[in-house]
DNA sequence: CCTTATTTTTAGATTAATCTAAAAATATTT
DNA sequence: AAATATTTTTAGATTAATCTAAAAATAAGG
């Protein structure tokens, strides 16, 4: 059975090198959980013994199969959490990640299965993020950032790269939100602002807006 | 904020007491969390320090009010999970108390309300007893031993003194459920055995199973 | 009321998770 | 490629939660 920590490294190892086996370095890890080297070091030598990463001195880690399964594992939980959270218990997408982070270590294989089903069996959670399945697979959109239609393309909002709330609430303020229908109407030369159409209003957004959001093209 | 061995102390001594503030003995905490007593003496040291428990040496430990409001908040919590799972993810009641003891330590003062709200405001979990207000005050039911009912006399099941899985078990293989209505048909002289009517047919039950089943008289 | 038994606490270790400071390895820059 | 900078690891401490063994206090029995 695996520790709190041990999970939390797992799960920003995953995050970290985007679901490939790509390797990741000790202080990325430690500022993705606020912590420091040193302590991220200690479990990197701990979670190798356990085979759920490959580790060599100074060369960064990576999951192995195992590892891999388990992050999937913690990460179908978490995502599973939020969409209860949102859909049966009202709250915005932007209030769930911190308790989602509480939820996801609940061991009970059954609660997550039963949950599974109340939910009827959601594929997505609240930020457009693919929920994997119970046996490690997760599937991934062909999605574009934002940023990168060409004027006059339009999209269908189906994720956000940074869910800080922070950035939601931003999102919620202008009522942009999971399905809108974005047009890229202008790029605005001097700071590269993007106006974009937006139901029946423009808007301007910040480029670095524009780059936090994913759309399917249309 | 309280750490989960901390939470954990508090929720055993308002058990042990039986929800009074009578004093509790170093032992029987240890006992009740399947640790040592030196681990409890400590505990107690702390606690004691945070004023959530009254504690003099060798003297045994009993809850402050604030100690008192935190544990009863914790039970609540733990109860409206059991409520969630039995009612809306379709578990048994005798399934339910491991995951709600894990559950009942995530910190969110919102998800408890939005689930109150959700599960439509219940007064009492899957086992019978009351769920205490966000205040903290709990209600006790006047409630009666079906072995302290005389010949004769009926009760509606609303509750029971041991909750643990073996004996939910023992209920369910012989369909008795919170809301039977039972009668007390008759009492053996050798062994106390107790016939009871149950719905149209009439079982035998021993002495130690009626005195962990709670009941009003009707 | 004194002796024995039980309970509780203290003393001293251990494990997991963390930290700071220093050393070692790797990467970068001129 | 040598000097410098950065990253990572090791060394050594600290805190919380746990344990066993021993000491101290309280309770029980004759």
């Amino acid at each position: 059975m695996l520790s709190l920590t041990e999970e939390n490294h797992l799960k920003t190892i995953f995050h970290l090198s985007s679901g490939n086996s790509r390797s990741v370095s000790t202080n990325s890890i430690a500022d993705a959980l606020n912590t420091k080297a040193p302590s991220v070091s200690d479990m990197l030598k701990k979670l190798s013994f356990k085979d759920l990463i490959s580790y060599k001195k100074y060369q960064g880690s990576s999951l192995t199969e195992n590892g891999r399964k388990l992050a999937l594992n913690i990460i179908r939980k978490h995502r599973l959490w939020e969409v209860f959270l949102v859909e049966k218990l009202g709250f915005s997408w932007s209030e769930v990640h911190d308790i989602a982070e509480q939820l996801e270590h609940v061991k009970s294989k059954k609660l997550i299965k039963e949950l599974d089903k109340f939910l009827d069996y959601p594929t997505i959670d609240p930020h457009g993020d693919p929920i994997p399945n119970p046996a490690g697979f997760i599937k991934y959109k062909n999605k574009f950032l934002l940023c990168d239609l060409k004027i006059g393309e339009k999209g269908k909002l189906v994720g956000v790269k940074d869910s800080s709330s922070s950035f939601l609430q931003f999102l919620d303020k202008r009522k942009i939100a999971l399905g809108c229908i974005i047009e890229i109407l202008h790029i605005e030369d001097f700071d590269n602002s993007v106006h974009i159409g937006l139901r029946d209003t423009n808007i301007t957004i910040s480029l670095k807006s524009a780059s936090n959001i994913y759309v399917n093209k249309i």
